[in-house]
DNA sequence: GTGGTCTAGACCACG
DNA sequence: GTGGTCTAGACCACC
């Protein structure tokens, strides 16, 4: 698994870990059924402790993105639309974009690194 | 000054109102050598603690965008080249546009979204 | 056997069967000395392990529910009253109601509600 | 505050704690806005770690029961439609009412012991 | 003062 | 083997 933790990151760990699974299974890296690694696994190979992949996965599963089957490892849900707001999706977005405007790049080298973005996340994604 | 905080946000206060001052510069609503309002004005207004307001200040300070003279108020630094990695400013954006994307939004609806929010985000500004 | 488990429940599968059974004998199905299908056609049945079908016939032997007899299979129990507590048997029914007034139904539609479950539980049932 | 926490409740503690909360929510004991006792308050009245109600609190939050602020408590959310679908509400209800049924008491005690208990958690609620 | 996160390690429950 | 929960205690971030 493909999994990178930041030091530098503000966010705490298992903050991390959610939004990089997310990001596999957004990428279609993780598909419908395939089985998460081990939460003891990744505790290992991250060097974190297991409560903190722990919290991850029981926030993903919250989230319905993966199913925990106790006792049987965890796999990726299907895909049921999200239920998040339009509002929870744009906010980010929008405090992005915010940010690139500010470092003083003009519209045309926002959209072009936008587009650039999207094909490396959507490169073979279903 | 225009600046807002949401309850329901799970930002802290203070980088509410840091992003919230970084967007009226990025829009051009607060040019460079204008004063910011003091402090405890703001904190009145806001009804947040006045520590939660000079928080906000000296990260906005750290980040060179404004210049905090001291018994003298604030006024928004002439814009330098931010120093922010690409990455830095990357990281972000990928992030929010993996939520969309697990949103199931396709390419062509995410892009049209940031088409939206940067011609929000760069109306009237300079 | 009509038994039937769900991915996306969070209750353990053991548990799920345990459930299941008791229904069926709530509501008749299974009869007083009917017997219970060996626990290795269940699990076969299911797709599980024959160790989670074997920890729900033990279960529902502990609450005096089915005769399990070593090498001969299991019955259901004759009818004796239930041990339980009157508190143990309303706590889950507190809970289940509570959830409903979370959810901001009035109190008339909850009761609908009830009847209407009820009605289905015990049709067809002795 | 008036959480007990039961020894032999197969729910984990952090769960109960969840589930308490609620139910004081549901019966309007705690009203939009009003304050939630310190997560280490908690902690020391029921004799268990600080993380344990952490826990819960942080699960509140995601269901966005509670506004969390940092450093500053956490207080009830003004009530939004709970998204819940209507089979993970009838589900528990299906449940405790099979163990009503299970247990030998009539449709008649049953539909009783219902509006009994409603009477109970609505009362004084708004 | 408040809540958040993480660790190390124990013990339990499920399949 | 898998995941779940809890503890004790440290340290950090926010108001």
């Amino acid at each position: 698994m493909f999994i990178v933790i930041d030091e530098n990151d503000r966010r705490p760990i298992y903050q991390q870990v959610v939004d990089e699974i997310k990001g596999l299974i957004a990428r279609g890296v993780l598909r419908e059924g395939a089985a998460l690694p081990p939460v003891r696994q990744v505790a290992a190979d991250l060097g974190v402790n297991l409560n903190t992949i722990a919290t991850a996965y029981r926030e993903l599963q919250g989230e319905g993105l993966i199913n925990i089957r106790h006792g049987a490892g965890a796999v990726v849900a299907s895909r049921t639309a999200s239920e998040k707001t339009d509002d929870e999706l744009r906010k980010p977005l929008r405090a992005a974009l915010t940010q690139l405007a500010l470092a003083g790049l003009p519209r045309a080298e926002i959209m072009s690194i936008v587009t650039e973005e999207l094909r490396g996340l959507l490169k073979g994604a279903r």
